[in-house]
DNA sequence: CTGTTAGCGCATTCAA
DNA sequence: TTGAATGCGCTAACAG
């Protein structure tokens, strides 16, 4: 229950405090802030005082005084995004864990919203800011630039930056596409359809031309671009432009896409897909056709989930440390912090194929 | 670029801005501060020497003068959960619009947990709070009220608090489960199955032993239970204690339950979940029992996704406005805050049953 | 061990 | 209109 003084208004502070118990305000201060001597007489007075009082530190004056703000900025895409909420969670629970709260800014990729989200951590004095940047280039990093000028240390989640030598943590995406499209050609597929490629409007007509339109996008859609490409490299089976998905990343594009790779005259037999909205629109797309998988069509994707292993034949799926991805960017911001020594590496994570039922040799057509 | 001078350290403030443009620093203050007349020649000189500095306002340093933080502290059950997560998009994009941050903290159901993030967040000087509070009694309350009485706005989401006069955004829970378990009904099921209850360990006897162990519980989950015993007393189907999961929430257990209501003597036809994992638990006993839905068991559950849309047969689902739940508390919270009168109401927002195909006349056994 | 004093960076009186 | 002076609540030197 509040006291029931009028006492100037507001929370009570720490000199309220002090003049309840008949002390000083540095005493008051140290006991409260857990920080220099005090004589347990007098410790034990102040407390019953605050407590009387009711009384909470601020927090905010913490922060000016001693300049950290034992809080943490989160930079994501999308938190309503089920694979960013995976990997903010395992921000916050370890940095919550180690004193500090977390203030989540989603970008929804657009880089203006990027620096407006890094401004705004920035003016708040945060300790740390993890981000899955949607900068590529040189030319676009200068807002991560101007955090790390201003004393803020910045590591990357999810997404590395060439152009950056921070800290990053992410996972082995081509690898993982490359032994995803691998059980694929070992089931004897050899036109593998790849959803989604770069969202540009112009559809490449070259391998090169893909690529450079892959690495002006999202670091991880390259990177499974060329995983793909590795495991088609090593089967010798040559590339064609028409089996990769361009253009907007949504559900509705993916099932347009994969019914037209579905009828192309060598149609394929064969899906991969970088993501689950990739996955639910080819699973439309199989519908539509009035086909079924994996009979006519194997599939494997990114992003395992519950559902996925409940499907009806459950699905072959790249399953990702999306906690232990947010944990790990958390810890690696905070050692330093601590004292530890900066790394300044690329912290890879491994993903785990789930082998399941997606995946049958393809039908002699 | 930074500018090249060795500055005293840290970033620069409003006196170093001030000092560089030769003013005093109220003139300053006024002009970056945005309150204030100021000359259009000085505000020039200001504004042009803020630029060469790279000064960014201090917004700890603000909030103390001024009182407010700007931000918004969230407090969810889970930020991982996509449930959670969607809510907390809305509440990020609305109050950004507005301009506010957010901090979001998980309290994984744990009241302790609740208190403590409640606790920061008062801490921390934020300007409101929206929370979804695993609190059902008076007794545990305590810490939202300490809020309140700081002056600090509280909003409620996903779950109201009766013993609390607050704003609270919901969706019709009762009537949403009603709704499906009456389809279910009018396919001509009589024995339909709900995961899940309470987690007790004790599984009640009687209604009114579930009623009571349900009202100490998550209120989601209890009006969810009532909106089911509604239909079923509409329709005068007697309540069968064995037809209700009690016990801890997990996808396994949902399993086990599914297959032990699967196997009783006159065993269930149908089956009614209250959430995404006792759905995708009881798609999993489904076939573990080598049965196939909706042939032997008509499916209705919460919480529609992509995944739900594309399993065959398609789920028939509730669709949550999730992304609204989160805007509207965010707007209920930030209007007062505004100028505008508060309300103290609780605000019901609709649910949409999406019907597909896993729903059929009962088996003749 | 304790109390006094001086900032942290900004907003905001109050004179000038 | 502008600038000097105060205060927000706390930490941290410093002296006692």
């Amino acid at each position: 229950m509040p006291a029931d003084r009028g006492r100037t208004s507001g929370p009570p502070t720490i000199s309220e405090v002090a003049a309840e118990a008949g002390v000083g305000r540095a005493t008051a201060a140290r006991t409260l802030g857990g920080y220099g001597y005090v004589s347990p007489e007098l410790k034990e007075r102040v407390l019953a005082a605050a407590e009387k009082l009711g009384y909470r530190a601020n927090a905010l004056a913490r922060s000016m005084s001693t300049g950290v703000s034992h809080t943490l900025g989160v930079i994501v895409a999308d938190i309503g995004n089920p694979f960013f909420a995976g990997v903010v969670r395992g921000i916050c629970d370890t940095s919550r864990a180690r004193g500090f709260d977390t203030i989540v800014l989603s970008t929804y990729e657009n880089l203006d919203e990027e620096v407006a989200a890094t401004n705004v951590l920035i003016d708040k004095r945060v300790d740390g800011v993890i981000i899955a940047s949607a900068a590529v280039g040189r030319g676009e990093v200068a807002h991560i630039r101007t955090a790390l000028d201003r004393g803020i240390p910045v590591v990357l989640v999810d997404r590395a930056i060439g152009a950056l030598d921070l800290d990053a943590v992410v996972i082995n995406n081509r690898d993982a596409a490359r032994e995803a499209v691998e059980v694929l050609i070992a089931a004897g597929h050899r036109r593998i359809g790849f959803v989604w490629g770069p969202p540009v409007t112009k559809v490449p007509r070259t391998r090169r031309e893909l690529l450079a339109a892959a690495s002006r996008n999202l670091w991880t859609d390259g990177e499974r671009l060329r995983g793909y490409l590795d495991a088609l490299d090593d089967a010798h089976i040559p590339f064609d432009p028409e089996l990769v998905m361009v253009g907007p990343k949504t559900e509705e594009r993916a099932t347009e896409e994969v019914v037209r790779m579905l009828r192309l005259p060598r149609r394929i037999t064969a899906l991969f897909c970088t993501e689950t909205d990739a996955v639910t629109g080819a699973l439309r797309a199989v519908r539509q056709e009035k086909l079924s998988y994996p009979r006519d069509l194997s599939l494997i994707g990114f992003d395992d989930s519950a559902w996925a292993a409940v499907m009806d034949p459950p699905l072959t799926m790249i399953e990702q440390p999306v906690h232990q991805l947010g944990a790990k960017a958390a810890e690696v911001l905070l050692d330093p912090l601590e004292g530890a020594e900066p790394r300044r590496e690329m912290h890879t994570l491994r993903t785990r194929l789930v082998l399941r039922s997606s995946v049958a040799p393809p039908q002699p057509s």
